[in-house]
DNA sequence: GCCTCTGGATTTTTT
DNA sequence: ATCCAGAGGC
């Protein structure tokens, strides 16, 4: 079925207008992968372009290699020269190369949010003004916006007007002196360096032009300026740049993706052309008519009209809950349900939430239930402590100039390095302006002025000592025997295992190690190289087995690219989805849109069933609310959805069963937490009651609230207040 | 130098 | 609720 034949006619279209720019618009589920692979097929088998003229880039390294390998079931040994990759890898492998053009080392480190993070606090302090007033995280933002619009220190210093501008100007200009001394590149370094040795080498740019003849760009809504530029550049030559992308999946404009991209583009490449994937392959009628009534709100956006072939399919599941356990109950019991009636199969289930904070009750009754789950995101592998403390090591091993890992470290495990000792090392090698690996090193050898206690002096010795040991041996070690040999000179292990969770933090390492093994097939020093670059530019996703027999559970966000036989959408409220942040006053139109966006990239990962589910009280943060249905379910028409669980048609007050659906336990034993018993109510309006903080007050009138009442009761003395039953321990008097 | 307590902040995060 | 950084005590 692989072969072009099989294509729809715009779908045909995309893969074989070949010559010149192309701009593809696809539709989620509109096959624009397929497009992609066969494209590249295509220019390959048919076209007899080399595969090495070819570069595919990517988001993300899943699509990535997902890409390469489809690419291999169509094109076999050939698809091992194609240059396919996330923008990250692909310029992070140019600066590799050429960039020593612009003077950057080549064995540069790359730092991550983390490492940037401290680093930023540094530049704060050494420009001498106050990190709790300039925060860090606040800082990063603004400097990360400015390299992903190609702003340099100098041309922010133009843009610069108010005292926090310039002062942002001064953290940016001396972040960056202290990246370079570290010999390390931040994530947003890694594409505007490339951009720099372009415009600053026109020759260097040419051989890359030369070489990549025809340009592939995914996920093209996402770009931002620098990555659109970067593409420009390489593309330059021969215009031939095929770019793919969905406006209306437009999640990341917070990242500074740019959706003007697209209207750029037709711009750059006059005469490009244009084709729109419509049809899609994925979902029912019924769950695609909801996905467009849903982004059709949206003002600032293209008219697009998607349709499907299949069936129309079960209507939409609309659930309201009392709270965000019973909201996770609900979800875990239809998913053994959907499961056991052989709709979908467990891995084909997921669970799809706004903040990560939401998959706590989640993960509760998955384990509770005894249902298979996996999780992706919340506190990432390549972000655990222990890991990072191991990885660090090696980074410094391979890169002795790296002072944010040498920071890290220095005193993991405890060696008597405190932060006296720490500063003035650190101080007297920024004094005589000299890398902290050489301060130290001079340090050990008694050389130099270092003002330093002898027990201090003794500390750093055997530290140094070790850290020569190490890099010394680097040269004929491979990732995995580096990293063992970190352990063991560090005496890791013993370090992690007094510690209350150091089975499990032990653990990690040891996958860690796992991971390292897989690099064993190069040899030194390539492959603790290898092996570090990879780790600093994989995410959560990348490692989402699409096997294991087990439910999802992830945000909206990393959701985006997937696909699923049943989708359930928690947490349809407002303040939570939309998110708080989108709402006025915090938020603006633009935000409430990409909301939208989300939500619209949410309801189109389903293929068969779609579940909306909302709590009508939930705890976040510490303190209860009580939120609205997500203006998003107002969207979807009534006759799309069968409601469960919720509101009772007739609004009576005795309304007071269980809920309709049943919590299935596997084994059929009854599940350890029953739902909360249903509320009674028996306050009628008119009644007179005494609230402990409100005093004394007449009940205005009362309305049914999934599990519980809320009550409106105008008080004597603090007027009208609206009360949830179960909460306000109201007592009737008189 | 190390330990413990308190206060502040907590959207999303392809890389 | 919970995690983390910084301050202050031992």
């Amino acid at each position: 079925m692989d072969n072009n034949s099989s294509l729809n006619s715009a779908q045909q279209e995309a893969v074989e207008t070949i010559g010149g720019p192309v701009l593809i618009l696809a539709g989620p589920g509109s096959g624009k992968t397929r497009v992609i692979t066969h494209r590249i097929a295509y220019l390959v088998k048919t076209c007899g372009i080399s595969p090495r003229h070819i570069l595919a880039v990517t988001f993300t390294n899943k699509a990535a290699r997902e890409m390469s390998a489809r690419l291999e079931a169509l094109l076999g040994e050939a698809a091992k020269d194609l240059s396919l990759g996330t923008f990250h890898a692909v310029c992070a492998r140019i600066l590799r190369q050429k960039g020593q053009e612009i003077g950057i080392d080549p064995g540069f480190t790359i730092y991550d949010d983390d490492d940037q993070i401290s680093l930023m606090k540094r530049a704060i302090m050494d420009v001498g003004i106050d990190p709790k007033q300039y925060t860090p995280r606040v800082m990063l933002t603004r400097v990360s916006n400015a390299k992903s619009q190609l702003i340099t220190p100098e041309k922010y210093s133009d843009m610069a007007h108010s005292y926090f501008e310039k002062m942002a100007q001064q953290c940016y200009k001396r972040y960056q002196i202290l990246l370079s001394q570290s010999k390390a590149l931040d994530f947003d370094d890694i594409l505007m360096k490339t951009v720099e040795l372009f415009n600053e080498r026109p020759e260097t740019l040419v051989r890359y032009q030369t070489r990549y003849r025809h340009v592939l760009v995914d996920e093209f809504q996402d770009t931002n300026i620098t990555q659109y530029e970067l593409t420009r550049q390489l593309a330059g030559k021969y215009k031939n740049i095929c770019v793919v992308g969905d406006p209306d999946q437009s999640i990341y404009t917070w990242r500074q993706a740019d959706i003007r991209n697209i209207l750029k583009f037709e711009k750059d490449y006059p005469g490009a052309k244009l084709v729109v994937l419509e049809q899609n392959y994925r979902s029912t009628k019924t769950i695609l008519a909801a996905a467009d009534k849903v982004i059709s709100r949206n003002q600032q956006r293209k008219q697009k009209s998607l349709w499907t072939e299949n069936e129309k399919g079960t209507p939409i599941t609309v659930v309201e809950t009392a709270d965000e356990q019973e909201e996770a109950q609900f979800v875990v019991s239809e998913v053994e349900k959907l499961v056991k009636e052989h709709v979908v199969s467990l891995k084909d289930c997921v669970v799809l939430y706004r903040v990560n904070a939401q998959s706590r009750a989640l993960e509760e009754a998955f384990l509770r239930f005894g249902v298979p789950y996996r999780l992706i995101g919340g506190t990432r592998f390549y972000q655990r402590r222990e890991v990072k403390d191991i990885i660090a090591y090696l980074r410094l091993v391979h890169n002795p100039h790296d002072t944010v890992s040498l920071r890290r470290i220095i005193n993991v495990p405890q060696r008597g390095i405190g932060q006296r000792t720490l500063d003035d090392l650190l101080g007297w090698a920024n004094q005589k302006s000299i890398p902290a690996y050489e301060a130290l090193s001079l340090a050990a050898r008694t050389e130099g002025d270092i003002p330093l206690a002898p027990r201090s002096r003794k500390t750093l010795v055997d530290f140094y000592d070790m850290l020569k040991r190490l890099v010394d041996r680097s040269k004929d070690l491979k990732a995995s025997e580096m990293l063992d040999l970190v352990i063991e000179q560090t005496a890791y292990e013993k370090y992690l295992l007094v510690e209350e969770d150091g089975e499990d933090r032990w653990e990690n390492i040891k996958e860690l190690s796992t991971v390292a093994r897989k690099y064993d097939y190069l040899d030194p020093p390539d492959s603790l190289t290898t092996f570090l670059e990879e780790v600093s530019l994989v995410s959560d996703i990348d490692s989402y087995d699409e096997n294991a027999d087990a439910a999802t559970l992830t945000t909206l966000h990393q959701a985006k690219g997937l696909e699923f036989g049943a989708v359930f959408i928690v947490g349809m409220e407002e303040k939570v989805f939309p998110h708080a942040r989108a709402l006025p006053p915090l938020g603006d139109p633009t935000e409430m849109e990409e909301e939208r966006r989300l939500c619209y990239v949410g309801i189109t990962r389903a293929k068969k069933r779609l579940y909306l589910v909302r709590a009508g009280r939930r705890t976040y943060l510490g303190n209860t609310s009580n939120n609205l249905p997500s203006r998003f379910m107002d969207d979807i028409p009534q006759e799309l959805v069968k409601k469960t669980g919720g509101r009772p048609e007739a609004r009576t007050s005795s309304w007071a069963s269980a809920p309709p659906w049943k919590p299935i336990s596997p084994l059929g034993t009854p599940v350890a937490n029953p739902p909360p018993t249903a509320l009674k109510l028996e306050l009628r309006p008119g009644e007179r009651v005494r609230h402990e903080k409100f005093g004394n007050g007449i009940v205005v009138s009362t309305s049914p609230l999934a599990n519980d009442f809320q009550v409106t009761v105008a008080f004597d003395a603090v007027g009208v207040k609206k009360l949830i039953l179960s909460y306000a321990r109201l007592e009737k008097i008189g």
